[in-house]
DNA sequence: AAAGAAAATCGTAGCGCTATTATTGCTGCG
DNA sequence: CGCAGCAATAATAGCGCTACGATTTTCTTT
C-alpha cells in the first residue's frame, strides 16, 4: 500500500530470434514498406533499392513470416484441396500436379482426406477454412449443405474438380462420368459383344463409379439383344475384388461376354482370375477398364481402358485459380470438360 | 479550401467481416482471453464459462483464424510433410495415414514434392518454414547442406520418414533398406536360387532402392557359388519397364533362376512378360518384389514381396510429433525402426 | 472468521506484416 | 516560374489472436 502498483507495464514477451522484414529494410537503408512492396510487387520499386533489399535479403538469410503476412492481408498464400484420398492414384496425380503448378507462384498445398464421408469433408472445410486460403478445392460435386454454405458465405474461391453433370459451387474441372460409361458400352457393343456386366466397388461411397454404371447400363440398354448387369462390392477396388466378382460373374451369368470395370486394380484382378481359370480373353471375354494404370499398357494382354487425364485436371484447376487470385474479383463460375480417352488395347 | 483538413484520421480498414474472438466473448459475457484458453485448454475454464462460450461460438458460427493465432504464438497448427512424390503408392500411404493421425489433433498437412531433388527439398523447406509449421517431415536422409542448416537453426521439430541407416536430424521412423536387399538375397538362395539378378529403376535418384539393391549384392555375394547382377534403367519404376529389364537379363543372363525387383510394379511387369516369353514362375525362375502393393496378392502367380510399413511409419511420425509438441521441449533425438515383412507366395 | 492457497478469469502488449494514405522528388509545360 | 502529374518511398494503423502477468473468486485450513 505505498509503493505505486499500477503503472508497471514491464512486459516482456517471447525471445525474438527471427529475422523479420525491419531487419532487412535497415540493412538496405529503406522502409519496411518498401521491402513488403518489393516483395509483392517488384516492379514498383527502383532498380537501386532492389538491389539493396536483394543484397540485404541473402546477407541475413531472411525468411518471410507467412502467418503475419496472411494476418495483415486478410489471404493466405494456402490452396487447401480435399479429395477422398490421396491413396487413390487418380487424385495423388491431380494433387501432385497441382502443388507443381500451385508451388511456381509460391502458393502452398494444404491436403485433406474425406474417406468418401461428407460428414469428414464438412469438417475439413471448416479447418481449411481458419486459415483463409487463397482458394479451396473439392473432389466430385457432392457436398453437405453446411458444407456449400460454408463456402458460399466465405468469399473464397472453389473449384470442385473429377466430376461434371449437375451444378458447381463455383468453378469446376472434370468430366462426365455417365459419358465414360456410355463410351464402355459402346466400344463392347461394337465389339459384337452383346451379354454386359459392370463389376463394380463400394458404388455407394464413389459417386463417379456409380455414375459410370448408370452411364454404362443407359447405354447397353439401347442396344437391341443386349442384356447389362451391374455386379458389385462394398469393399473399396482392388485386384482381388475384381478376381472374387469375376468368380461370381461366371456362376450367375456364364454367358456373359463383355465386362466394364470400376477401375483398372480390379480390370486386373478380372485378366488373373480369367488365366487361372482358362478364360480367353479377348476370345471369350472382352474387358475394359477405367484409370490407365501404370501397369496396364504392359499387362497380358494389355488392357483397354479409359483414361482419365488426372494431369491436365491439375493443371487446369491451378490455372482457374491463379487467374481468379489475380482478378482478386467477385465469383466466376467456370466449366471445363477435360474429356477422356478411350485406350484400345488387346484385352477387348 | 474551408473545411478543416488535417486532423483527419479517416483511416478505414478492409471492412471487418469475420466474426472474431471477441464477438464470441462478448455474447457469452466472459473476456477475449477466457475464450482463447477455452478453446486452447478446455480443461482450464469452468463448467458454466465453457458452455456459454461453447453456444456462443455455436450462435456466431465462429471460425477461428489460424493466422492470427499463429502469428501470436510463433508456431502454426500445421505440419510440413515433403516426400518425393505423392504418385508413389508408398508415399501416399504415409501420407494418407499422417493427415489422419495428425487431423484428430486439429493439425493441417502441408504437402511438398521433391521429384527426387535435393534442390527442390531446399526450396520447400525454405517455404515451410515460413508458416512456422508445427512440425517438418522429410523423406529419407539425404538432403542438401543448406537444407540442414536451415533445419538446425530453426526450432522446428524434424522428422525423417522411410529410411534408418546414418545420422538423423533429429527424429527418424523407417526401417534399414539394405537389410531388405538381404531378406531378398536370402530368401532366394534358401529357394535354391544361385544365379540371381537385381532389377533397378531410377537407382540415381532413389537412394532407397540403390540401398536395397547394394544390400542384395552384399548378400549373394555371401553365397559361395553364387552370382549375382544389377540390371537396370534410369527411368522411373513401371511394369514396362519391368517387361522390357526381363528382357534385357535374358539376354545377358540366360541361366538366371532368381529375380529381386526394385518394387512390385517392376515385378508386375516381370511376370507379365514371362507370360509371354513361356517362362515359368516359380519353375524355371524366382520372382520377388518390394512393396506389397494391392495388387500383389492377386497375381498369377501371386508375388513374393516384402511389405513395408507405410501405415506404421505414418502412425509412429505423428506420435512422435504430437509428443514432441506436447514436451513443446527441445530436440530430443529418436530413432524408430519400424522393421517389414518379407511375404512369400508362388512367385519364389 | 481470517488468512492463505488454489482456481478461474481478465487486461493488454505485442506477433510481423500489408493496405492505405501521406510525403517527397522530379518532369514537363503553359 | 509555379504547379499539375507522376513515380518512388515512407509513415501509420491495424489484422485477430496468444502469452504473460495481474486480479478476482472460490476453496481450505486453522
Amino acid at each position: 500500500m505505498d509503493t505505486q502498483r499500477s503503472a508497471k507495464p514491464t512486459r516482456k514477451r517471447r525471445k525474438m530470434q527471427r529475422v523479420t522484414m525491419m531487419d532487412v529494410a535497415a540493412r538496405a537503408e529503406v522502409s519496411p514498406s518498401t521491402v513488403s512492396l518489393y516483395l509483392r510487387k517488384p516492379d514498383a520499386v527502383s532498380a537501386s533499392a532492389s538491389e539493396a533489399i536483394a543484397k540485404s535479403i541473402e546477407a541475413l538469410n531472411y525468411v518471410p513470416n507467412l502467418m503475419a503476412g496472411g494476418l495483415a492481408a486478410a489471404s493466405s498464400r494456402a490452396v487447401s484441396i480435399i479429395v477422398p484420398s490421396v491413396r487413390n492414384a487418380f487424385f495423388a496425380e491431380t494433387v501432385a500436379t497441382m502443388q507443381a503448378e500451385l508451388g511456381k507462384e509460391r502458393l502452398q498445398v494444404l491436403l485433406g482426406h474425406t474417406e468418401y464421408s461428407e460428414r469428414e469433408e464438412e469438417n475439413l472445410v471448416r479447418m481449411a477454412l481458419s486459415w483463409a486460403p487463397a482458394a479451396i478445392v473439392l473432389t466430385g460435386l457432392s457436398h453437405s449443405n453446411a458444407t456449400r454454405r460454408l463456402l458460399r458465405e466465405s468469399s473464397v474461391p472453389v473449384v470442385e474438380i473429377w466430376e461434371l453433370g449437375s451444378e458447381p459451387i463455383e468453378m469446376a474441372v472434370g468430366f462426365h462420368h455417365q459419358q465414360v460409361g456410355h463410351s464402355m458400352a459402346a466400344h463392347l457393343v461394337q465389339r459384337n459383344r452383346r451379354n454386359l456386366v459392370f463389376l463394380g466397388a463400394r458404388l455407394q461411397e464413389d459417386k463417379r463409379a456409380a455414375h459410370r454404371a448408370e452411364g454404362f447400363v443407359e447405354e447397353a440398354r439401347k442396344t437391341s439383344g443386349a442384356t447389362v448387369e451391374i455386379i458389385q462390392h462394398p469393399a473399396p477396388s482392388s485386384a482381388e475384388v475384381g478376381a472374387m466378382l469375376l468368380g461370381e460373374t461366371m456362376r450367375k451369368f456364364p454367358q456373359v461376354d463383355g465386362i466394364a470395370c470400376s477401375n483398372d486394380h480390379m480390370a486386373l484382378g478380372v485378366i488373373f482370375e480369367c488365366q487361372r481359370l482358362g478364360i480367353n480373353i479377348p476370345g471369350q471375354l472382352s474387358v475394359i477398364g477405367f484409370g490407365d494404370l501404370s501397369f496396364s499398357a504392359a499387362s497380358n494382354p494389355s488392357l483397354t481402358t479409359i483414361r482419365p487425364p488426372g494431369d491436365l485436371i491439375g493443371t487446369e484447376a491451378a490455372r482457374l485459380i491463379l487467374e481468379r487470385i489475380a482478378d482478386s474479383g467477385e465469383r466466376k463460375p467456370t466449366v471445363i470438360d477435360t474429356r477422356f480417352t478411350l485406350l484400345h488395347r488387346q484385352s477387348s
